[in-house]
DNA sequence: CTTATTTTGTTGACAGGGAAACAAAATGAC
DNA sequence: GTCATTTTGTTTCCCTGTCAACAAAATAAG
């Protein structure tokens, strides 16, 4: 195997691994609480007027769960929704004060992961940081490129 | 944001990013097969005498949805199971010649995401590329470890 | 050898999310 | 202005995967 599969599957692998070892913990913590509405939950928190279709672009889903799932929220008092005055159409969310308890519980879970792995990031330097850091954003910006021609590419289809 | 959140959060992105666009063109090259699918074939292929254990270890999923997939591919002729002499519990799978068809397909739209991406690694050096390896699997045999233990606490609850 | 425990694969009930069709509002074309 | 197109959010149907209970075989304990 070559190394630029070797780097891609080996991401992969770790990537399941800690969504796997993580999700266990989260729901330990935060019982009750599925772990896409908790991503929702964090997604709102840190962005000012998301709705539906924001939420679903950034967390890699379809607008219809997404609009599911926030319902689900609003019911259980977590988050409440409000437009603007210049717009009928688009409908934002924000937290409850019950919500951002929920995000607060989140933020501590988060920074307990990463004591528990502070070891492995030691010993890395500032360069592989920053160099891992450069390969990432280019070659997420590369997929960006690729994902607007393939947008472009359906539509003439 | 630190460097850390910075670094895993990017390859998150990243990873989404990958499944989404890819899972398209895959779905678009093997019609009629779901990523799951492909992903055991793929892996049956590559590890002799995978068994439904081993799969859903590997793939991060419960052994009763691999249960299910592989028995949808044995009724699709793409699977055969087969045992050993001395064991009459473990089942084992390998591909039938209809298989290795899709296997083959697969590999050859994993050489074109390759090929789509070739320019993303073009100026990776050799160090930064084994700077990279080595730090995901420093980070993967921590987190095995941590599973390891995990399952340990488990059982004490 | 006998009995308890663990491992392995399967099943059925259930929930989460995708696809597609839809209505309402916003935007664009003219 | 009017009409067509696009955007946004919702709903219904359906499929996939999880969970938990289970039976059968293998292994461990005694």
């Amino acid at each position: 195997m070559n190394k630029e599969d070797r780097v891609i599957m080996g991401f992969r692998d770790l990537y399941n691994k800690m969504v796997w070892l993580n999700k266990d913990k989260m729901e330990e913590g935060l019982k009750g609480y599925k772990s896409s509405e908790v991503h929702c939950i964090e997604y709102i928190e840190k962005n000012a007027d998301s709705n539906v279709t924001k939420l679903a672009e950034s967390l890699y889903m379809t607008r219809g769960a997404i609009s599911k799932i926030t319902q689900k929220l609003i019911h259980k008092g977590l988050i409440e929704s409000y437009q603007k005055s210049d717009n009928k159409k688009e409908i934002y969310f924000r937290l409850t004060e019950q919500g951002k308890v929920i995000f607060r519980i989140h933020e501590d879970l988060h920074k307990e992961f990463q004591e528990r792995d502070k070891a492995v990031f030691e010993h890395v330097t500032e360069e592989q940081f920053d160099s891992m850091l450069s390969f990432v954003e280019k070659y997420s910006r590369h997929l960006d490129a690729e994902i607007k021609k393939q947008g472009i590419d359906m539509k003439s289809e």
